[in-house]
DNA sequence: GAATAGATAGGAAATCTGACTTACTATTGC
DNA sequence: GCAATAGTAAGTCAGATTTCCTATCTATTC
């Protein structure tokens, strides 16, 4: 329901917003496909292009060759012209101090630098300044070049309070500290959940690329659940729909975390034998066993967890009905394929829904490369409508 | 992400669409009103109207009095610009024909005529032909005037397919029904699954009207759950989330359905000594002897009841963590506030969620006033943008 | 020589600003 | 108490500005 009116300096903005989200998606673009894309004239196209290299937004990168007439110029969005860093803060269990990973990207994504940091207790603010900086310094970097932070945060961030929430590390639920954050780096802040930034790893490069929409489920040491809509994640009134955990188990009292948090999944682990010090440890040790010998009748611990899993599943996929829900967090990675098979078969035995069920497909740090697309993403979304507001031709 | 481009046709387009919107949205407004909430200026503000009322979408309405100088012109939207029948088709069980219930209304969403029909068996096309044409006798109007209908149906609406499914009433699930008709009817035509159109009543007219977002149980005959997300409605892969009876309950290999659904309620009924024919009616009866003895005790049919009700709504308000949940259908609306605490009782000493109750506020036909609800937001939202496309200046 | 990229020039559509006319209210003067 | 006058606001008109498009032109490459 855009009911947006003006004249047509309105009209302009949104010529050189659209050029600009264009190639912000399609990566390289001709002044040719331009036309064809936006509908625009030549003269206007050109006009438009003028206007965004000479801001600094997009470079001449090419030339075309090979066709008859001039070799067309090939316009790209320039890959300084914004920087993002993005910050992944764990919850190093009993520890007051978090561990922290991180990386830096350019507009473009490309990664410039990435590191993982294991901090002595100190302020978050500092923290943050300290690893953004050092994130700097590694890839040859003026600090002013970043002009996003995406913080990852083991909780939920409650942009009407402006405070995160549910976070375990010490200093870390301070009302106000995103935006102090933002304050002290002289960039903007994004704080978000880190299961929903897994969410977007997994459809920006996951099993996920191009669905219409999905739900996550994350077995690790805690129990979480992202809901993606297609264009946005379903965030619940306090900035953290999925508590998968306070999912009832019938009447009884208990709920999903009794069945599949990470401390149940020990203990199940345990009584069928597996004593590892980690759920996922337990599980890999299952499946290693499950690999070895072809095709035997399943492991009875892996078999139950599967049962479990089924049931956490089918509540999500009976009230949201989700073209995909995809398995992940460290069980269900170390759980793989195999788990993944007896997911489904308990699935289809219990209810008569037929979502489609994946693993995740993300080996790496799902959580820290979902901050950062996030952050390019609201890089870009400022971008985009920085030219909507103030227009500085050259 | 609007990324529109185009010409100074599409900025007249645009403004034309935007002054129109608000029209439709604040219902009257003036000159000045118009030019303050649009940013137009005087003479872009007048052009528009006159183009406006010019194609019949706008009418001057009166004329403010009392402030120094001349009276300003009162514009409104033209009721007559377009109207809605909305058709509620029922499933009256076992039977082959449905029951209809339907309304006309303008595009101001008065209502000009409403029916109750008990139809003999025929085609559905047949069906819905002569219930919109005896919806415009009885309204004085010409069956062209009538732009859209909206048919709530029991069962889901995939639009992919152009299918109805899920739905019980012979002829119903034929492929390209839906465009069938419109193309009978020269109207367009919208399908929506009934516990969905009930949400869009209780937003407009219920206790949902400007929540942010809610998730609506509906406690009937048959168990629904509708998905408000603040602008729209969550459907699931198949037009159809919220399959609420699938919901496992435990690793019993039951679900809700055996504990909520309809013939449940009744079956605990029976066993607390309630013995009706529906289940709404067995509600009741218990509700009235409450009522009747004062803060006694709660009836322990109602108490299980409202146990087995809080763990559906545990379920779903864990998943979604949404601003509100609302408790709709017969047996809901039976129950009323007296269930409404007792279930709110029972939630929260299951779970650590905080979730507002609220039971429905309509008396009226949810999903009727639900589907004309959305039958008028289809017509408003396609005159806005035939504003866009094409535009006809007198 | 043919085809294409990009620039230039002229014209059309839409907007805005500021001045102008008209209509209504309120105050002042008799 | 009545009438003339001053003040304010609604709506229109005219001129300038912005932006875009069509058509033409030049230069480049195969």
């Amino acid at each position: 329901m855009t009911r947006l009116a003006g004249s047509s300096k309105l009209l302009r903005a949104m010529n050189e917003s659209a050029t600009l989200a264009l190639l912000l998606e399609r990566g390289t673009l001709t002044r040719a496909e331009l036309r064809e894309l936006t509908g625009l004239s030549k003269p206007t196209t050109s006009d438009v292009l003028r206007t965004l290299t000479g801001v600094g937004f997009a470079t001449v990168i090419g030339h075309t060759s090979g066709g008859p007439g001039p070799n067309a110029e090939i316009y790209a969005i320039n890959p300084s012209a914004a920087h993002v860093a993005a910050l992944s803060i764990r919850d190093v269990t009993e520890t007051a101090h978090p561990a922290v990973g991180a990386a830096l990207g350019d507009l473009t994504g490309n990664v410039l630098a990435r590191a993982e940091y294991d901090l002595e207790p100190s302020d978050p603010i500092t923290t943050v300044v300290s690893t953004v900086e050092d994130l700097c310094r590694r890839a040859g970097l003026d600090r002013g070049a970043v002009t996003h932070v995406q913080l990852a945060v083991p909780g939920s961030y409650d942009p009407a309070g402006d405070t995160i929430r549910h976070i375990d590390v010490a200093g870390w639920n301070r009302p106000g500290l995103v935006s102090d954050l933002a304050g002290r780096l002289d960039t903007t802040v994004g704080a978000e959940n880190d299961v929903n930034l897994a969410a977007i790893a997994e459809r920006h490069r996951g099993v996920a690329t191009g669905t219409e929409g999905f739900a996550l489920l994350w077995f690790g040491a805690g129990l979480g659940c992202a809901i993606d809509l297609g264009d946005t994640l379903l965030r619940g009134v306090s900035g953290g729909a999925g508590e998968l955990g306070y999912v009832p188990v019938g009447q009884s009292g208990k709920d999903l975390q009794d069945l599949v948090g990470g401390p149940a999944v020990l203990a199940l682990a345990a009584e069928h034998g597996y004593h590892a010090r980690t759920p996922e440890a337990a599980v890999a040790e299952a499946v290693s066993h499950v690999d070895g010998r072809a095709r035997t009748p399943a492991d009875p611990f892996l078999k139950e967890l599967a049962e479990r899993i089924a049931v956490a599943l089918a509540s999500v996929a009976a009230i949201l009905d989700p073209p995909l829900v995809v398995l992940a967090g460290e069980v269900a990675q170390a759980g793989g394929s195999v788990l993944r098979d007896l997911v489904a078969e308990a699935f289809h035995g219990a209810t008569p829904l037929r979502t489609p069920i994946a693993v995740t497909a993300l080996t790496d740090d799902a959580v820290l490369l979902g901050a950062l697309d996030a952050g390019l993403r609201a890089v870009r979304d400022s971008l985009i409508d920085s030219l909507r507001h103030a227009l500085a031709p050259a």
